[in-house]
DNA sequence: TGCCCGATTAACT
DNA sequence: GTTAATCGGGCAA
């Protein structure tokens, strides 16, 4: 049986919990797949939500590690990420991409897409094959809805710049399982 | 109060 | 490669 991730897990270093969560997997409702995509956020970081201090919107991440923090991007999408680190260092790690395995069907509904590659290869679009939404704001994610379990056997990890941003684009902070086809972006 | 812009995506040319 | 959709946060005034 794989090991379930527990608080202790997310209450250490966010660049160790980001490159830990590749090939690890994850269910919402009892549907996902294995984590293949991820990007740290600390809070020291310009591009970071939490960088300018705690607001409404990102208070969650100021909180104790191992918490859903979920926001709207553009006006339109939702993005899911991990709150890690020991409470106060409003640090997380941002969900990029699973490749699916539970629950085709219901991802597939959700989604509008057959194709397995553009169900959850993306923020948004893992949000909406997993029904991730702000009700899932601050979240535990040791408990219901949420399942999360170690990875098993060895996952080739790379890492390099994150997706996106204007900030801080340099940082190498996006990991991802080498060369899998589920990545939001290839790795150069 | 108003304005700018973003940790995105899909549908264009 | 380019752009619309769409709206809350953050900052200037």
């Amino acid at each position: 049986m794989p090991k379930r991730l527990t608080k202790s897990f997310f209450g250490r270093s966010v660049h160790k919990v980001a490159p830990d969560l590749i090939g690890a997997t994850l269910l919402v409702n009892g549907v996902g797949g294995r984590l293949i995509e991820v990007e740290a956020y600390h809070h020291t970081d310009p591009a970071a939500h939490s960088f300018r201090g705690p607001t409404e919107r990102n208070a969650v991440m100021f909180g104790p590690p191992g918490y859903a923090y979920v926001y709207r991007s553009y006006g339109i999408h939702w993005c899911l990420n991990f709150v890690c680190e020991p409470k106060g260092s409003a640090s997380a790690v941002l969900i990029r991409a699973i490749e699916p395995t539970v629950g085709l069907a219901a991802m597939r509904r959700r989604r509008g897409v057959a194709d397995e590659r553009l169900l959850c290869s993306g923020p948004g679009r893992l949000c909406e094959a997993l029904g991730i939404t702000e009700a899932h704001y601050g979240l535990a994610l040791d408990r219901a809805p949420f399942e999360l379990f170690a990875r098993q056997g060895e996952v080739e990890v790379v890492a390099g710049p994150r997706i996106g941003l204007t900030k801080a684009v340099e940082l190498p902070w996006r990991y991802g399982e080498k060369g899998s086809r589920f990545l939001s972006k290839p790795f150069a």
